[in-house]
DNA sequence: AACTATTGATAACC
DNA sequence: TGGTTATCAATAGTT
């Protein structure tokens, strides 16, 4: 009945191209027809194969619409967890932790606030507000800190002090050791050694030299004999 | 040509019943043909409408489907703004806060440390591990604080002083010139009062006396006249 | 919002 | 799975 209204050309009715439809009066008829029809098809599909359905629409007015086979949170959490996203219901944990964690900060500003103020009481800093009393307090603090560290620098003093006697001690048995022995060496050794020359003094200009604060008249120098031109 | 197969009854070719497919072969065919169907429907409304879509099916089986017209994160991002959930994509920002809030708070737990053990060296404590040179140091502030404390100290007493000082003054002042006050208003009284007699010394029994050292011979006497029986 | 010609989807079957 | 077709469902254009 209607056929001599056809539109002509291969545009028949009911047929469209799918690309952005501009008339916009259309194109929002058009949004909420295939819209419930989505949400129908995603509906039978849920009920026909026991499955769990979830579609989100933004139309681009910016409203939502939304269809769900049970609850929407569920199932984007289950979605979440297929992705390895946040749980949407991990919030009340992260939430609680977050509380926990600035308390514990609050707690830490508080502590470093206290320290902080007696401590730049002691090193004499914002004395301003410190009644005679509080000043009288940190005076008797301070000096008796004061007893303690020169008390345990005296200590430390002494030890050194000892500890110094005994190497000295130690140094002066050390040398006269050595010496003793030195003597004992110079007594026993055979006059003529190929490696061992007795020099006059000063006359090496290299090599190495020792020399000993001993009662041995003359240098030893030990080493590869010198080359003389 | 597949008429005589037509199966009998109602239930003509094409049209079922929406309710959960039993048979399963013909459910997971179901399934597989309308979750397309429905995937399809959603791409068409998304650019037919140029709206966001989102679709997630869970299978029976358990297994994730999904259509987004864009990024799916984005669109259940923006669900969550419209139901005040938890961002999914807010993870990686909470872990972020998280890690900052962390670093932060071992940066106070240092900066306690240090605090408390500078602290206690102030205090005379734990001194054991400090060298001669450290123990100077401590000293040498030590004694810097106690001379800024004492110096303050002494302020105050000064200004306690001071303002004693003034007090004194100020009520000494005070003394005086009630004291003239009083002279002044003596000699500047009438010598007539209707309230006021003059007396021979010594002859009033009753009433108050005052007594001044001045150069008037007579005393005053002020009160109610004495009745002479 | 209702109508209907037409296309699109899909159940049953292969 | 993938293809075919009869049939029903969806919907574009219209009222």
């Amino acid at each position: 009945m209607n056929l001599g209204m056809k539109i002509v050309g291969t545009m028949v009715r009911g047929k469209i191209e799918i690309k952005k439809i501009e008339n916009v009066t259309s194109r929002q008829v058009t949004f909420s027809k295939r819209r419930s029809g989505l949400f129908k098809k995603a509906h039978e599909l849920s009920v026909l194969c026991d499955a769990q359905v979830a579609a989100i629409v933004f139309s681009q007015s910016g409203r939502l619409h939304e269809y769900s086979s049970s609850e929407m949170e569920k199932i984007i959490e289950r979605y979440d967890n297929f992705t390895n996203a946040l749980y949407v219901t991990e919030r009340p944990q992260v939430e609680r932790y977050l509380q926990e964690l600035k308390m514990e900060m609050n707690r830490m500003v508080k502590k470093i606030d206290l320290l902080e103020v007696h401590h730049r009481k002691l090193l004499g800093q914002g004395l301003d507000s410190c009644s005679v009393a509080e000043l009288q307090e940190i005076d008797t603090q301070i000096e008796k800190s004061l007893g303690i560290v020169r008390s345990r620098k005296a200590e430390l003093y002494a030890d050194q002090l000892k500890k110094l006697k005994e190497k000295e001690r130690e140094l002066l048995n050390e040398r006269k050791r050595l010496r003793e022995e030195q003597i004992r060496e110079m007594l026993m050794r055979p006059v003529v050694q190929p490696t061992l020359q007795i020099c006059d003094k000063g006359k090496t200009e290299d090599g190495c030299r020792t020399k000993h604060s001993s009662e041995v008249e003359t240098d030893l120098f030990i080493g590869l004999p010198v080359t003389r031109l």
